[in-house]
DNA sequence: TGAACAGCCTGTAGTAACTTCAGGCTCAAG
DNA sequence: CTTGAGCCTGAAGTTACTACAGGCTGTTCA
């Protein structure tokens, strides 16, 4: 039962991910140089795919590739608890919060502006010429 | 009562951005190129100020350079009413809602795992690794 | 068998919106 | 007159990819 090897193009698919980032991880060290076929084809077997898989679902929950690599090194040593994972997952919980504040003040001012627009007039680029910036 | 001419770091430090964003901008076509002193030295004046504002009360609502260059285009052109001008404004409103949402959906999924992680087993990273992608 | 074609390979450049750096000129003050 | 802040240009770095260009590999169908 020694694992089975997809190509690059069976894992792309298999995840509903481009060849061209897979490739483009272990560029960056997210996933390791896998094995070679004879024509020099890339190999994968199941921890290629769990490890690829882990990553994705970071990225989908918007985490940076520093991010990832910490996550990454603590899932590579299992003797390690959660308090090393709680860190990474709050300090990117902060980001989060912090860019979703941003954007919900920024959609509060160009709705602000757009109703302002939709008087008849042409004031509206004035408004949003002049307005200060509420920073 | 001409103008007075500020130099790039007195705009800078007027409107609390950094030098090289001016020149950048200017690289970029939002700034006209400006005048020079005898010693090769940029000069603004008022005019360009204003229109520098006006690209940086727009960066602090989160529009990409081409939003922005509508905009100017239509800023340029005052016989435009604002119905284009709604309509770059309703299309970046609608960037921003989406933004939103996904990165509500990130937050949940986030403080979920967050919660998993809390216990004192070492199950964190388990669920964060196996835990199918709800896109 | 052999030609076509999908799929894979490497390496490079492009994207957005800047930031940083290297190396050199200008100008005001002491 | 020298020091130093401020300015100049042009190029490279940042993040997370995406998109070529040019060339192998491997399968399939006539």
């Amino acid at each position: 039962m020694s694992a089975p090897h997809y190509r690059i193009g069976d894992l792309a698919a298999a995840l509903a991910v481009p060849v061209e980032t897979i490739r483009y991880y272990e560029r960056q060290g997210l996933l390791p140089p896998p094995e070679r076929s004879a024509g020099n084809y890339r190999l994968y077997s199941e921890a290629e795919r769990g490890r690829l898989e882990f990553i994705l679902h970071c990225r989908a929950l918007d985490m940076s590739h520093q991010e990832i690599r910490e996550l990454l090194r603590l899932r590579d040593t299992p003797e390690q608890g959660c308090a090393e994972v709680n860190a990474v997952l709050d300090a990117h919980l902060g980001h989060v919060a912090e860019r979703l504040r941003l954007l919900r003040g920024l959609q509060a001012q160009l709705k602000s502006l757009r109703a302002r627009c939709a008087t008849p007039g042409a004031a509206g680029l004035a408004a949003l010429m002049y307005q200060a910036n509420p920073d």
